[in-house]
DNA sequence: GGCGGCTTTATTGTATCCAGTATCCCGTAT
DNA sequence: ATACGGGATACTGGATACAATAAAGCCGCC
């Protein structure tokens, strides 16, 4: 599946190749991609390359391959010649998501932990000074949330763990934002974030599995808890 | 990013909604894939729509999705409006990538042991006994190791699982069927998958985990040795 | 001889056209 | 009534033509 995360706030760290306007395919992508998370494209519904051309008043040739990406995104599903429909995402498909993110997640943990120099650390400390003082802004922690990942993502060094981490963490933007929509879960974040990286600190791979499996078990729990999903 | 497993041999059960003669993209696809993996597209090689179109005698439309799909897997990198290039797989990011595998496998692993009955179980000693039989021939008991991991994956019931394996088990084949060039790697890797049938059978996440790593970090030791790898 | 700016060129981006094909609907015959 | 067949229809698949763009080359100027 393809994408790069949407990014938080994130002004850019010098060093990527710094993002261009983008092609018109690659902002079909973007905004279909959107859609169907915010439910706008309900599950079942159909992607017509004409009627999403038409309404996008481009033609049919980038909308082609945006959504020839959403389908290897596992995102839309061909019908045959008979257009695309929006896939179903169900329940226990998101429960194993956040289980597969567990694993990824702490592979890339324990690489960064490997690679990462005293500066480094610091750098991260400032992140989760930053959330601590945010715990109490829902869209903010969640964009520090996702640069804190970020940062470990980029010292894992393994663009493949990248990118998979980075679609699979966009994916359930969703409902990781969801689950940070109680004070008490914003606070238990942060400290889960802090003993993330005292594990990493400590260079201890078991301790790092035991933190990060924490980190993530219990916000996948606070999504599994309200029934309101989706 | 797109593919499914290119599949050994299975004449195909009924109940698959049969394949189709495949479109070009999805030819195209195959193609270039195979190309880089073997070599014949050595990493660093400009891709160029209008050359692979002229080459193969087709026009740049279905090229281009192709090379979208490509490019979305990680396998070429878009350079701007000057082509594409193939990208370069350091050994490093092999490693990772029998990492990942390893995280992957083992929660499929256990998620199907989960879900399996008996008689699942029962085809899945089948495939092992096909397995010693042709412990001698690296291609037959290569494909017989895809099929067995499908099994377990189309038991793991999870589309993204499903697809992030089949990819990755994808894009190290040729890794994994050089680790089956020697006899004694032949008979270990036969005796690794009864071990984690075996795993499977007593339901327990911490013997499967034993077995599943073991079984993949001895065929990553494996590939590691030689170095007349790439 | 080096350097800035114009031109050229290689290559992708986008639009449009035609062809193929699955699906649906309806008329007809059994 | 139901099953069959023949379009009409609604899409996608692929080809081709044209526009945009960025890198490289070139020329004149200093």
């Amino acid at each position: 599946m393809g994408s790069q995360t949407p990014s938080a706030d994130k002004a850019g760290g010098l060093h990527e190749p710094l993002e261009r306007p983008s092609s018109l395919r690659e902002q079909i992508y973007q905004r279909l991609r959107s859609a169907i998370f915010s439910g706008e494209l309900a599950p079942g519904s159909p992607v017509i390359e004409v009627d999403v051309a038409a309404n996008l008043g481009v033609s049919r040739t980038p909308v082609r391959e945006a959504l020839r990406r959403l389908e290897s995104d596992g995102m839309l599903e061909p019908r045959g010649m008979r257009g695309t429909v929006v896939c179903e995402l169900e329940r226990e498909e998101v429960n194993c998501m956040f289980d597969i993110r567990e694993s990824l997640e702490t592979l890339a943990v324990q690489r960064a932990a490997q690679r990462m120099s005293k500066r480094d650390f610091a750098e991260l400390t400032r992140l989760l000074e930053r959330m601590k003082k945010h715990v109490d802004d829902p869209t903010e922690l969640e964009a520090l949330d996702t640069l804190f990942h970020e940062r470990i993502l980029a010292h894992a060094e393994s663009k493949r763990l990248k990118k998979m981490l980075g679609d699979l963490r966009a994916d359930i933007l969703h409902w990781r934002f969801i689950a940070l929509s109680t004070t008490e879960r914003r606070h238990e974040v942060v400290e889960e974030h802090g003993a993330i990286v005292a594990a990493m600190r400590s260079g201890d791979d078991a301790a790092i599995l035991r933190a990060t499996s924490r980190h993530i078990q219990k916000t996948k729990a606070s999504v599994e808890h309200r029934g309101d999903i989706v």
